[in-house]
DNA sequence: TATGAATGAGGATTCATTCAT
DNA sequence: CATGAATGAATCCTCATTCAT
């Protein structure tokens, strides 16, 4: 029991530091293009070592992973938390999403990265594509209750395409204050969430 | 007058020298991420010298630039192209623009990468908001022709932004072929069409 | 009396680790150049921390030193045990010899290095030179054997050169299958044994 | 014609500046461990950049090879003006091969590398052995002007083999002086050349 | 005494940019 | 104006060693 606990303790001490890393790393990613966030910056917002990223990552990319899943479990969780009692559950789900990836820059930039290139070990394709998966789930519910049957979860995929679109396009308009653009990109996605809502297919 | 022609002549070569690099620079973007194009690549590639290119343009972000810039015009010329007795412009408008894409897929990896970090200095930013209007008139013009006045032009931002999203989502699905993306991008391009085309806010 | 016991029994356990530790690094050194062994890797092939290593060795030298200490011990037990009685003891040594190399590449590769760089200890440099006295005492022993009285340990120095140079030379030959270098090293170690045990100097 | 010329200029500089590497990396190579002399350390004594050498050498490897094959290059001219009246040029041989080692430690180091491991490409491999084959056959030469017909390659491989054991056990024997050391090596070197001039198998 | 996470200097290599020719 | 060799800061990652538990 007292070896259980001793383990137990270890796990958290480990899973605090891995939580540390992480951290650091979204801050960074708050700032700038992920892609051109070094180790270094990482170690040092972290407030520990190169090496010691290492213990807990096989390399930078894992490390990404990583970041982006759990960005993608918090997400979920938001969904799930969402009160079941509006009586506009998609727009309230365009809302909920664009505020995210508003907080979370390097969601969908990772997104973007990974589908396309990203080296990605086999392991860590698979989770990406689950999380995916569950994420399209909730979206296709909030579909279905609008009405839509059939194609509901082709029209999931459009629908969560145009929501990635407000970010690429316009997260960060150059020349526009930051309120103006979380303004802006808030009534897209309900513009979008309200087309959507609206859309009964001949 | 002799001077004149003799300039004219200079500047059709430097134009022409131009060309040559950015066509280079495009065909490798059409092998990979336009992040992992080096100078060396391009420079052998347009069969010049490194310091050439320099020669041409300040850096290689300001060749990036001029890379989308010239993007954006062929795409408009496109656009401009466009039969107008179509009887669903904004369908036609859809397929156009996500074919444009998939062929240049640069495109709207720049349109990110400018967007979010993309160090342009002042008289580059200038030009790209420029080109961005003048592509978002055009999707404004096929809006209000579906019938939308008020709004229209809100309405084309959210329209953009989808049809961008279908690319950073779909784009290069992992696992999937060539033709299925292509098959299921336009698929979608069309289902986002067709959601804007039968879109009338109350 | 009991502390005796206790003691002796600690020392037991102390020598069975150490033991535990060499054979890991043995086998190891077995697979791969002995120089890209990592301590992690001789660790978790003991099945031990790596803590526990720095408790019984100063540092990696000092383990490479003894890996070569012990190795040596088994060679002199091997010669010490080869049947007198044999007409060719000479031969069958310069046999023994490159047998034991081919075994133990480590063995060799150690002596290179340990002879040219090795930031020995001065207590292990002194150990190191002892076994080589021993080793070299049984091969001059042998070359007497053959007649050569005078400038029998030159003689001896000459031999042992030979017989290493064997392996540095043909050892791992590319291109050359594992066998075929088996068969010439063993053809080569007895032709230099026929050559010294036919030399008689004028 | 003017190109002509300076192309050639061209090329003298780059091999001129190849040299420069080459030599630092020798110089080095004499200090210490080949293994352990590191980039840095080449440029600096060199006088140039980091960045340069990899515009001379695809990498460090290559680099080494370098050094090796022209090392070889110096040896085999060296054989091909020895005096050919001497009367022993078995042996004459033998001190030769061995002053030349000694001068030329990365040498021998660079032989046992290469052909362990030593991740070398096709190309890099082949011109390797076309270098060990040329020496080889200076060797085999020598061995069949001593009346040796059947067998002279083999006993030319067991005689380079001697030869280069000599370094690997005495070139830097701790302890000695230098002067020791070399008397040492050149009076096995000579004991060898004795030992196989005087072989006549049965 | 055993543990193994933390450390950080040091490794090879890349690449945008400069500048003498 | 074209050239392309030189530059060197910056990249990711490794690994022997230490030390608090």
């Amino acid at each position: 029991m007292t070896e259980n606990k001793l383990a137990a303790l270890k796990q958290q001490e480990r899973d605090a530091r891995r939580r540390l890393i992480l951290d650091a790393a979204r801050d960074l990613f708050a700032e700038k293009d992920f892609r051109s966030v070094t180790v270094r910056e990482i170690a040092r917002t972290a407030g520990i070592s190169i090496g010691t990223i290492y213990n807990y990552y096989e390399n930078l990319t894992e490390l990404f992973l990583d970041v982006f899943l759990k960005s993608a479990d918090d997400l979920l969780a938001r969904i799930d938390e969402m009160p079941g009692g509006g009586r506009q559950p998609l727009i309230e789900l365009c809302r909920l999403y664009i505020n995210f990836l508003q907080e979370n820059m390097a969601f969908y930039q990772m997104m973007g990265h990974f589908m396309i290139g990203g080296d990605l070990s086999e392991t860590g394709a698979k989770k990406l594509n689950q999380k995916m998966r569950a994420l399209m789930d909730r979206i296709e519910t909030a579909v279905q209750a609008t009405g839509h049957q059939p194609e509901s979860r082709l029209i999931a995929h459009a629908l969560f395409s145009a929501l990635n679109g407000i970010m690429i396009t316009y997260a960060r308009y150059p020349g526009r204050s930051a309120d103006d653009i979380t303004r802006h990109t808030r009534r897209l996605a309900e513009v979008i969430g309200d087309v959507f809502k609206s859309y009964a297919p001949a």
